[in-house]
RNA sequence: CGGGAUGUAGCCUAGUGGCUAAGGCGCCUGCUUUGGGAGCAGGAGAUCGCGAGUUCGAGUCCCGCCAUCCCGACCA
């Protein structure tokens, strides 16, 4: 590809609101246009990148089974009716009516549509195991577009979905996904680690997620050095210290004014902070007989720990949790600042199973400056339900071995859920078994965004110039700057020959064939990224050669014109052997 | 949806209520130049986000709306 005629072209200076590296060089280096918040055009280069990614994920799939299909973007509104996910989600889901008035979304992941199809073509457990998949669109109205390609609207998924007679079966397919899926981010060079992931709406047993560390990411990751633990803070586990038994003591009603807070009130009484309870209000919106209910939550934590959210919300099944206004606080007899369980009416009471067992905390009264010293769960108010809602968080004792917990950032670049039956059951996948019986087919399914890899990729490979592009997705392999010479036509000549050699040798090239001045074309070069670079120019010939360098870093190396294909070869094959040795078996944690 | 910020040419920015909205980059033409974003000369390119208002006069002040970004909520 010759540079002069690219669609698009580099930028010396971001958009102000390109915030993120990888959103500024993108768009620097012409490889993306955003069109609007969260929706973006991607220019010949990023194409060509993501050509690249795709093949990866082809190649991948197809080592474990997986056949290729395409299902549509528009899906007919009934079989997410079916699912029960046209009740269940909110605005994300973009609704809209074909000309006959019927409903239609975009979708957002294809879970249904995959179902519609196994219902029609999946007849016998002799068609199973399966697997399929495909790389499309998919469109989720986000509230909120961030980052450049990190969190878009529209994106491209690779989705696949294993189907399966057993739950072993379905173990060996999750399993594969594991491994195939660190293959893929090894092939492209990114670092990722899994962790274990809440479930959420997608339903199922297990899930993994697939993290790539970096401080723009939304996620937090709680993992151990010691033990390699690693975990989405939203499920983590951590290891609660007991707190030493005593005997149950006398409640009292104390004087605390302006102890709103459980710092300000462990400051006043002088005492811990895990001497105390802490109670929080929530609304909760949970399935009753088909109908969506609100329940009054109040979740008892101890005063040293903070609610997580999600945990709360699995432990009374709600699909949907907000805090609770300050009128329906009070409504149920209680003030907020001074809250506890004590007396408070309506309420489903979800106690931290640290607090269960904590003897003689200090809590609120209910009552505008007071607390209440010496509080026992099942003595002075009743559970409904007792488990653990505290969220980890760096400093806490690992579950597994007891280290310090740390905690980072990360995004999200895939995930893979045990799906079971939930999609099978409530669509009516069934299959006959050996017997004769229907059964529901075990699922999962399996996703990686493939425009948020690539700008993962960017975050974890560049300097101050520019890209340092892995080679294994490279726009290109080669990147041939022609330095324009006044005296003579030499320097064109040989890079223009260089250029058609380089090709015949099957070669990726950009030839910079522009009529620019050197300093142009090297932050273009460095911008842009492609790994390896020729500079033919006057100064290089006169010693016998061109000039040779990795994007990557190093010296530039002057290399006999005679001997630069082969120099091309053999360093395309050095980068791709860095990649290979990157693809290690990865050990599986549950 | 809540909080904050911004909106002037393709990009970055300046612009005290007052004359024909300024500069740099980029783009076009010509000359010159070619090893880390060259120089000279000329040129094109603006509904100052949109609408309403205050004012003799609004890019500038007020109100409404829209858009984009950041924080939070959300994230199948």
């Amino acid at each position: 590809m010759r540079f002069s005629q690219i669609f698009g072209h580099t930028l010396k200076e971001a958009p102000s609101d390109a915030q993120a590296v990888s959103h500024q060089y993108l768009i620097r280096g012409g490889y993306i246009h955003q069109v609007a918040a969260g929706l973006f055009s991607y220019l010949p280069l990023a194409r060509r990148v993501l050509n690249k990614i795709e093949r990866i994920m082809h190649d991948e799939m197809a080592k474990i089974g997986g056949q290729e299909i395409t299902m549509p973007v528009v899906l007919p509104a009934d079989m997410w009716k079916d699912s029960g996910r046209w009740y269940q989600i909110g605005s994300e889901m973009t609704r809209l009516k074909d000309r006959k008035d019927h409903d239609m979304v975009l979708a957002m992941t294809h879970e249904e549509a995959l179902c519609d199809l196994a219902k029609k073509y999946i007849r016998s457990y002799k068609e199973m195991p399966s697997l399929v998949y495909h790389i499309q669109t998919k469109w989720r109205d986000d509230p909120r577009p961030r980052a450049g390609l990190i969190r878009v609207r529209e994106f491209k998924m690779k989705d696949s979905y294993s189907m399966d007679t057993s739950w072993e079966g379905l173990d060996k397919q999750y399993r594969a996904h594991y491994q195939a899926y660190f293959d893929i981010f090894h092939r492209c060079g990114l670092d990722a680690i899994a962790v274990k992931s809440d479930t959420g709406m997608m339903g199922g047993k297990i899930a993994h997620e697939f993290m790539y560390l970096t401080p723009i990411g939304e996620d937090t990751i709680i993992y151990c050095d010691s033990c390699g633990y690693n975990s989405n803070r939203q499920v983590a586990e951590f290891s609660k210290d007991k707190s030493e038994q005593e005997a149950l003591a006398e409640t009292e009603k104390v004087e605390t004014p302006d102890c709103k807070t459980i710092a300000d009130l462990a400051e006043f009484l002088k005492i811990p902070e895990s001497k105390t309870a802490k109670a929080v209000f929530m609304v909760a919106t949970v399935m009753e007989d088909n109908e969506e209910k609100e329940q009054f939550v109040l979740a008892v934590l101890r005063g040293d720990m903070e609610l997580n959210e999600t945990k709360l919300a699995n432990a009374v099944q709600a699909k949907d949790l907000r805090p609770a206004h300050e009128d329906e606080i009070k409504q149920r007899g209680s003030v907020p600042g001074y809250g506890s369980p004590i007396g408070v009416k309506d309420a489903l009471v979800v106690v931290d199973d640290l607090v269960a067992e904590s003897p003689n905390l200090v809590a609120g009264a209910n009552e505008e400056g007071f607390h209440l010293l010496n509080v026992n769960c099942g003595r002075d108010y009743k559970a409904d339900i007792v488990t653990d809602i505290a969220a980890a968080d760096k400093g806490h004792k690992c579950i597994e071995c007891g280290a310090v917990l740390k905690a980072e950032k990360a995004v999200e670049v895939g995930n893979i859920f045990k799906l079971g039956t939930r999609y099978s059951e409530s669509m009516g996948c069934l299959y006959q078994d050996q017997n004769g019986e229907l059964q529901p087919i075990i699922m999962g399914s399996y996703g990686i965004g493939v425009g948020r890899l690539l700008s993962c990729v960017v975050e974890q490979h560049h300097d101050d110039h520019g890209i340092i592009w892995p080679v294994s997705i490279a726009p290109f392999q080669v990147h041939v700057v022609l330095l324009h010479d006044r005296k003579g036509t030499e320097a064109q000549d040989v890079a223009e020959k260089l250029y058609e050699d380089l090709k015949a040798a099957g070669i990726e090239v950009l030839f910079d064939d522009r009529q620019e001045s050197p300093g142009s074309k090297f932050n273009d070069a460095d911008l842009i990224g492609i790994p390896l670079r020729i500079t033919v120019g006057r100064r290089a010939l006169e010693k016998g050669g061109l000039e040779f360098k990795y994007r990557q870093g190093g010296e530039a190396e002057i290399v006999p014109l005679s001997d630069i294909i082969t120099k091309c070869k053999s360093a395309v094959d050095e980068l791709e052997k860095g990649i290979k040795d990157s693809i290690v078996k990865v050990e599986y944690k549950d």
